[in-house]
DNA sequence: TATGAATGAGTGTTCATTCAT
DNA sequence: TATGAATGAACACTCATTCAT
């Protein structure tokens, strides 16, 4: 009887319990990196003794396997979003507040991702999954250029997609280390640099199509 | 005589053991982070007992402040060469190889760069150093740019040049990964982005006065 | 109910750790001194691994720490007993008892307060608490005196406290390294060598009060 | 023909270099004891490489060695000077001065005694040596004693010698801490204390006996 | 003879992980 | 389930001693 009704609310509480060490994982991951942080750490931050963080995560790494599903989990419903049909036929202005938004969105909500996923010492496995949710992220953006420049080599649609990656990695700290105005002139700035770059890119085709037509 | 002679010898010995030590150090730092770092495997690296190692550098920071200072004075030579008064005229073009190259060219030379310059634990003293490293770079920037487009705000350079500096952070790991024709089609792209990028600040100018003379 | 019951012995076993660690670090300390001692050396003694003390004691100098503050809670209770008002009007050969004994009495206890008080390497903060300590000693012994010698001035007084504690300080070696009867042979001795040394001080005014009522 | 000239002037030179290395090892020891020194310092204090301080002294060990031999010849000379036949039937006033300020000059002179000769952690063989040295002056001090005082035991005399030289050890660093008059004061008040200890013991039977006669 | 580079075991200390309670 | 004490290998760094020159 007990263990019936307890169960469920045993379960509920390791939930919480999960996700508050996840949220202290990310905290100090973020704040420190992945390498320089330690367990006790993160066990402190979220007010439980070491062994507790032991009883939910096995060892270090799945915490940043939990973050990493988590991180993929929120990318995938990005990508839904950005990456609609709609997309391919959006004006460029537009387009890149529709891309670049969210992924500003999501790294402001997801500090640790950077942490974690550049230069972490994490195992083979891990590093894996971690280097297939980045192609998936270059792969949505060369279907969507695609789309909208179907007459362009796939191979330079690459190169722009896997660039334009870089770059958005590159002024993220840049981004995260202002705030208000200066934050705003900053994101101002980086999409007046992917509407440029891309403008040849995405438009010319267009132009022309809209000319033939 | 003889004395005369063997010291210099045993001094070389020193010289060429710092510079070894120095070489295992960025190749480490480079690969696995400065905190990752272990003077321990430094020193193997070098093919030296750790007491070897402190012999010459008394400790872990006074390699990355030897390496810092390395950095710094090539830094300086690079800049010589590429904040030209010429810079000022050149056309566009051009500008870019003129600028992107060397830069290139010193990040690939200068492994250790980025790991010692981005999130480094490392003293105040040296972190301050490194900023103003840094800051040295974007003031350049602007100053080349201010020469070229005088009629831009001050403001809007900076932003310019500090977005410019995030882009090529965070293309650089991109394009130290690649080799060959991969490499080279990469840094086509990144040349391309900041021809685009840099047109309408560096060109709108110089096109309104050659119409007007 | 049951989390009421633990939680207090597991901290009482930490509070025996650490007391078992502290006598360790005593012994350790008495047999080669403050700098010899190592962290690791105690950890063995105390038969814990050196991980062990560091989660009580955050580092050498603590325990160090841990035990003047242990003797100094000692001393005063000592200051207390042996400088009582009585003192001032106590015969001689029993005031050398009543200060020569509790002060053998506490060093033979506190066996590596020579060995912390004495040209030990400590951080400046507890290197001044120790002074203080020893300082109090000296300021306590001349005011005993004062109360039965008020016509000696308080330079002679200091002066006489002075060599006096460094007397006790340099046959202390000698009666620790005695046993049994010798050890009280040479507690006679130096309890002579008191009597002797400070009836000329602490009777002349005595007697000359004695014959005036 | 060469080498018969130079032999000499080479282990002139090397007399040099042992002497010199011996002062250094002795300032070395006398700041910061003899397991704190190191023979790279004291090769440094000497402004010689620490090869060529192994060329002359085998090991740390041997400078300690070689200190004590100095030491203890110095002894040998001090005692010569000292215990002479006069010192049974000098007033005691001048017995005291005449013990004690040789002892205070050589201990004066003899900067690195005490560091090595309490608590030094030096070979079995040497600590013997060093022991033997300290015993050799109680043995001194006791036959000059039994000269003064023949009626008295030797057990009671060797415990009055015992005592004296540890009241002796005791009162020295309170002694070489001191400068100039308050210097001085001290050696007068440590005096002071020899004259009463020594005077029942040493002065009962001379008083006897010129009763007597 | 003299140098100073070289060694490597040993310091104080940290931290991912385990385990008794 | 939760605690926090316990572990021990590894880290940055030191130093008595050796050795090539």
């Amino acid at each position: 009887m007990q263990n019936e009704a307890r169960t469920p609310r045993r379960q509920a509480r390791g939930q919480q319990r999960m996700a508050s060490l996840l949220a202290a994982a990310e905290q100090v991951f973020a704040e420190i990196g992945y390498e320089q942080a330690t367990t006790n750490l993160i066990a402190a931050r979220a007010s439980v003794s070491p062994g507790t963080l032991y009883q939910f995560y096995p060892n270090k790494e799945a915490l940043a396997e939990a973050l990493a599903e988590s991180y993929a989990e929120r990318l995938r419903s990005l990508h839904e979003r950005v990456f609609s049909p709609r997309a391919a036929t959006t004006p460029l202005q537009e387009l890149v507040d529709v891309v670049v938004d969210p992924f500003l969105d999501f790294h402001l909500r997801a500090p640790a991702f950077e942490a974690l996923f550049v230069g972490a010492n994490v195992s083979a496995e891990l590093a894996k999954r971690i280097q297939s949710l980045q192609e998936g992220i270059t792969e949505r953006l060369v279907r969507l250029m695609q789309a909208r420049a179907p007459e362009i080599s796939k191979e330079d649609l690459f190169w722009a997609a896997e660039i334009s990656l870089g770059v958005f990695r590159g002024v993220l700290p840049t981004i995260t280390a202002l705030k208000g105005s200066r934050r705003n002139r900053a994101i101002r700035e980086i999409k007046a640099l992917f509407s440029r770059y891309w403008e040849p890119v995405l438009e010319a085709g267009r132009k022309t199509r809209a000319t033939k037509s």
